[in-house]
DNA sequence: TCATTAAATTTTA
DNA sequence: TAAAATTTAATGA
């Protein structure tokens, strides 16, 4: 977790709950919260002009979403849409700022998140460049599990589905579900009734 | 080889 | 039971 539950609430941050397909904020949008997840998944995506969707992101609980925007004028650059019914705690920019500024506990703690959300980011934009699918999603599949803390061999449930791993990886469904396969037989993966083990 | 399209089947809400 | 997710198959770049 980010920053304590009751030290948010506490410095008058709204929680809400939030129904499935429920749109944060769109690309556009200037940044006037600070967002972090109880419950839940939300999903940081983007569109490409022939309608593909582009994932950045899937943040479930003690995340923050979209933190790295409220420190500069710029504008939101993707979408963020919760994909199962979660409980967010809304703050508004200006107060979180002043939590920044006053506790340095929350600051050091905040930049150690910025600095796992940036060492992801370059994972994700070496990982995409890759040609071969497999090496794609073993990649994306490595990052997630040793961010669960999931260390055993087949232990780890992979929280995503086919489409939503072709999403971050800019691979089609299909090619996935191929790929996963192969994977199987390769002994990387296992499966069980189509829930990926890792 | 992978993406695309189409269609069938299974799972989930 | 309708919508979403998964899977297979055919075809094209």
């Amino acid at each position: 977790m980010i920053i304590d539950e009751d030290l948010l609430l506490e410095n008058g941050a709204i929680c809400e709950d939030y129904e499935p397909k429920t749109i944060l904020f769109k690309e556009g949008d200037s940044p006037h919260y600070y967002f972090q997840i109880i419950s839940g998944t939300v999903e940081l995506n983007n569109y490409h002009e022939d309608g593909k969707e582009f994932t950045f992101n899937i943040l479930s609980a003690g995340q923050s979403i979209g933190e790295s925007l409220l420190f500069s004028d710029n504008n939101y650059p993707m979408n963020a849409v919760v994909k199962t019914r979660s409980q967010i705690l809304k703050l508004p920019k200006s107060v979180f700022l002043d939590l920044i500024r006053k506790d340095q506990d929350i600051t050091l703690n905040f930049f150690r998140c910025l600095s796992d959300r940036l060492y992801y980011k370059y994972i994700m934009l070496f990982n995409n460049s890759s040609a071969d699918p497999l090496t794609k999603i073993s990649c994306l599949l490595n990052y997630f599990k040793g961010f669960s803390g999931d260390k055993g061999q087949f232990t780890y449930h992979v929280p995503f589905t086919r489409q939503q791993i072709a999403n971050l990886t800019g691979l089609c469904v299909e090619t996935v579900i191929r790929s996963i396969k192969k994977m199987e037989k390769q002994n990387v993966v296992r499966i069980t009734n189509r829930k990926i083990y890792y």
